[in-house]
Order: C-alpha cells, then structure tokens, then sequence
DNA sequence: GTCCAGTGATCTATCTTGCTTATCACCCGG
DNA sequence: CCGGGTGATAAGCAAGATAGATCACTGGAC
C-alpha cells in the first residue's frame, strides 16, 4: 500500500499564494478567507513536513526559506494538474473530451454520413477518440444492447428491437428503381410502381419489417401487389451485381446508384410514397456524454 | 482571481482506488479505511462534477462511465505529483535537493577544499544547486551576516566576529617559510624560528588577528619577536612575487608552495607549533537544510 | 526614548467534514 | 425462496477549517 498522502491541496493552495505575494493578509484576500485561515493551514503543511518551516517571518516582511523556494515549483505544477483535472473532467462531463464506439451498416457510407459525423465531433470536441466500424444492422442492435457499442448508422426502420432502443432520422433519400442494361425499362426516364407487378425482384437477405427491405415492400403494398422475390442478396454492391447480370430489377436507395456497373439502369419512380431513411440507433438515456453531445448536435430531423 | 478547487486530493485517491480494484469494499481495505467513506467521498467528487456519475454501480458490480474512463489518466497524474511534491519536500528538507551559495577565499583554491566540497555535495545529493564564488574573508564575512551567503571558507581564526557566526575546521596544513633564490637560507633544508629574528617579511594585508596573518605572529611571538614586516600584498601568489624578487621572506601555507616562482624556495619551519587552518564559516542554526546537510557530511575535525 | 501603524500569531466559538458502526436494499445463484 | 455478497444510507462522534477579536512584535517617526 502506497503511504497516504500528508498534505492537501487546499494547504498547498495556501502556501503558492502567500509565496506569490509574501504577505499573510492580501494572500487572504485573494483566497477570499481571513488571514488566521493562511497561518493555520501554512502551518499545518509546515507540520507535515516535519516541521520545516516554508517561510521567514521575522524581520516584519515574509521570506521563503531555501526549503520553500524548493518546493514551491512542484506545489505550483501540483496546482496546475489540479486545475487540468477539473478542466478535463468539464470537457469529458460535456462531451467534448472522451470516447465513443460507433458502427454503419454499408450502405451508410455511401451516403455521406461518415464524414458528417466526423465533422460533428471535431467541432470543438478534438479530443474524441472515434471508433467507427461497419458492421451489419443486426449485429449494430444486438451489441447496442449488450452496452458493446454506443450507437450505430442503420436503414429504418427497426423492429422487434426493446423499447429502449431509440432511433433518430439522420438522412433521407428517394428509392429507385435498378434494371438491367437490356431491360425492357432499361431506357425510360422514370417508372410507375403499377407496371412493376410481374417483375422478377432482388431482395436484401434482411426480413421484410425492418430497413431497407421495409421499404421497398412498402413500396409494393402501395402499390397494391407482393414482390416476386426471385433472389436475395447481402449488399447493395451484391444486389446491382445481380441486376447487372439479368436476373432481375432492384430497389435501392439513390446514394446506391453511384455505382453504374455494366450500364445499370437507375429509374426514379414516379408514385413512391416513401423514401429510405438511415438513422442513428441508440439505448434511451445514454450514459457517454460524447454520444449525449452528438445527440444534441445532430438535429432531429422534423 | 483563479477559481477555486472543487475537488480534493482525498477524493481522487478515493476514485483512483475504486477505479483499480472495480470493488468498493476492497478499495476500501486497501485505503485503510471503512467502505461507507468511499462510497461518500466518490459522491462528493461527483457531485463536484455536476453530479456526472463516474462509476455504473448497477448490475452487482462496478463499471467505470465514459466519464470516469476519460477522467482517470487526469487524476492519477494528479496523485503522482502530488506524491513526487512529497518526496521533493522529504528531499528539500534533508538537503538533498536545493540551492546553497558558498564561497572561498583563493588561498582555499590551492588546498583541493572545492573538489572536496563538490563531491560531498554530488554524493546522494544530485538536486543541489551550487554557486560558488572566491571572496576575500571580510567580504565573506560580512555577506554571511547579512544573509546574502550562506557559508565561506576562510582561513582561521577569525576575530571581532559576531558570535553567531560559527566556523568548523576543515583543512589544516603546515606552514613554510619562502625564501629568495639568492637568500642565506635558499640551500638549507628546514630552518628554526629563532634564526629569522631579522629577517624582513611580507605579510598579508589583513590584520594581525585574522586569518592566516595571525599564525604567522603567532609563530613569531613563540620564538620570542615580533616579525619586521617590509612589505604587505593582498594575495600568496603576491607575496611569493615579492620574496622572488628578494623583498624579504614570508610564511605560507604548504598548499601555497606549489607555485614554484622564480627559484623561490619553501622551507619547513623546525619548531612550527601553529598550523593553518581552513575553516567553513556559517550562521548559527543555518536555515538551509543543504548547508545543514554539508555540515553533517563534513566531519569536525576534531 | 515613546508612540504608532502594520503585520502575523493566538484564542475561542462555530460550523463543516470525514470517519466509524450498524443497518438497509438490492441482485443473483443455489 | 433464501442466503451471501455488495453498495447505499443513517446516526454519532472526532477532527479540521474558518471567522472575529485580540495579542505581540517590529521598525520607523518624532
């Protein structure tokens, strides 16, 4: 066990101020205390060091002793790291100072939602530390709930996910419609969901309440007819893969079509009543302040 | 004016102790004290931070926040120097680590007295601060009284001194008799005092009371005459100039022979009685716990 | 020499803080 | 459902810190 400390910060305060003026009274002023305080607590810090005395005060003006004048640069450092602690604990109590864990699901980086959320933090919060991963959006929720992972980037919406679980819309964007090069859609500007019935579909893996794929079925309900879902695949780099190769059309999200593989057509659809959202998963009342600070930064949108 | 500290040192050792054992009643024995403390002083500390919990007591064992995560670093740099402040203030009071001013006067220089010092002072001591200077006596004299210098070597005895000025032997060495190249005695091995009876001498200018001027009356009043002094000079390396050039003989000390000046040969005095001693000249009670650890290290001799 | 202003030390009463012991409330494993 | 382990709470006591009044000493004015 390491020897307890003799002296406190309050008696170390005391004798940088009485060496910063030598004078027993206005060092008591700036404390803001009386001036028997000074003497007490001088003392006693004095008595802690066996008795050697810090100060001169007989010829009718205060003087350091060799033994103060040696002590007083580390007591003055002693204050300084005293005063960088509670700075530092005000910085990490508002977020601006600390560490968080986030995750995306892939199509989230397409977006552009990365970045946003760097740029969010660096504003004067420079000492975060940012740990960003891509992960799938089951797994975002699964560690989200463990307390692995502060929050997460996932396509809404969710389900089947505890109440305690919140989300928060941080993008939108319109669906669209992939078809293949040879398509008979392949060279209209723009669709409507109606002529869409007998086509052959490709779905994310994801089941058909929560994302990505939630829309897209809404899209269909809409519109009045169930999806012919004639392959599933795990990414949207995977599903315009597939539409590139014939075997099938596709929905996904606008910031998806950057992608133009093998001249993949990506057609607006005239009558969608409902667009893509990717939103921010969280456990209510979080404790990080980071992610409380990003929370307060990232506006609700409407 | 600076705002004052909201936290303790107390408090932060408790949190630390928390923070490394992840178990209150642990920390608790391992602080020495009754777990109910810990438990206050940690909501003291977090109630200093606006009430931002530092530690999840929730499910049966204790966690550190984000908060206590990004505060921990601070506040163990905090505890170390506050207990690098203690250990400089053990050292600052035994003298191992400080500042002394000391001075010699030249003759001093010719005995290895500074080598001497240097290495009493660097031997468990390496924090000393060490200005030296060379000071004829009465200057050293004067500067130790007035507290603007914290020890001298001089040559002893002094006289007319107050009494709180103590002076501790630290050298002695014989005294020699410096002949012209072309004096009577220049080829005789030793000489005895009563053979110098008419000599002519060079004496220091210093009074016949003080200092190394002192023995050499002395000398002469045990062989029963009072030295007829020719010449004065300020320094040996003067006075031996002088008996080179034949303006008479002089006593010096042993040390002092080193200078082999022109022929001028240095003679053992038969019937010496008196040495010249070399001696640290000080206040009574010195307060600078360097000079006090000097002191003890500096045996007397006898 | 005498007096006076300035300064730190001392005394005392009061209030606050920190610790201890005893006990409670909660969670989890059998 | 109960028992062991753990942190929180309560109450009492001892130590510490502060304010206000006063004392004691110093050094300069005259």
């Amino acid at each position: 066990m390491e020897k307890p400390l003799t002296a406190s910060l309050r008696q170390y305060e005391v004798f940088v101020a009485i060496a910063e003026t030598l004078h027993f009274g206005r060092a008591a002023a700036h404390l803001g205390v009386a001036q028997p305080a000074l003497t007490q607590q001088l003392k006693h810090l004095e008595t802690a060091f066996d008795g050697a005395l810090l100060f001169d005060r007989n010829r009718r003006r205060v003087t350091l002793t060799e033994f103060g004048r040696a002590l007083l640069p580390e007591a003055r450092a002693l204050l300084q790291q005293a005063r960088r602690v509670e700075a530092v604990a005000e910085a990490a109590r508002t977020g601006q100072r600390g560490r968080i864990e986030l995750a995306y699901v892939g199509s989230a980086s397409y977006a552009g939602i990365l970045g946003r959320i760097l740029r969010e933090l660096r504003a004067g919060a420079a000492g975060v530390d940012l740990i960003l991963r891509e992960l799938d959006m089951d797994l975002q929720i699964a560690e989200i709930v463990a307390g692995r992972l502060d929050a997460g980037f996932v396509r809404l919406p969710l389900s089947g996910v505890p109440e305690t679980l919140l989300t928060r819309t941080v993008h939108t964007e319109d669906i669209l419609l992939a078809v293949p090069p040879d398509h008979r859609l392949a060279r209209v500007p723009s669709v409507a969901m109606a002529t869409l019935r007998e086509e052959d579909f490709i779905f994310s893996h994801l089941g058909p309440d929560m994302g990505f794929a939630a829309c897209a079925y809404q899209l269909c309900a809409d519109a009045g007819f169930a999806p012919r879902v004639a392959h599933r695949a795990p990414q949207f780099t995977a599903i315009v893969n597939f539409v590139s190769a014939g075997l099938g059309v596709a929905f996904v999200p606008t910031s998806a079509a950057r992608m133009k593989d093998a001249g993949v057509a990506f057609l607006p659809i005239r009558d969608a009543k409902v667009q893509s959202r990717i939103g921010l998963a969280y456990l209510r009342d979080p404790s990080n302040p980071v992610l409380r600070r990003l929370l307060d930064t990232i506006e609700p949108e409407s």
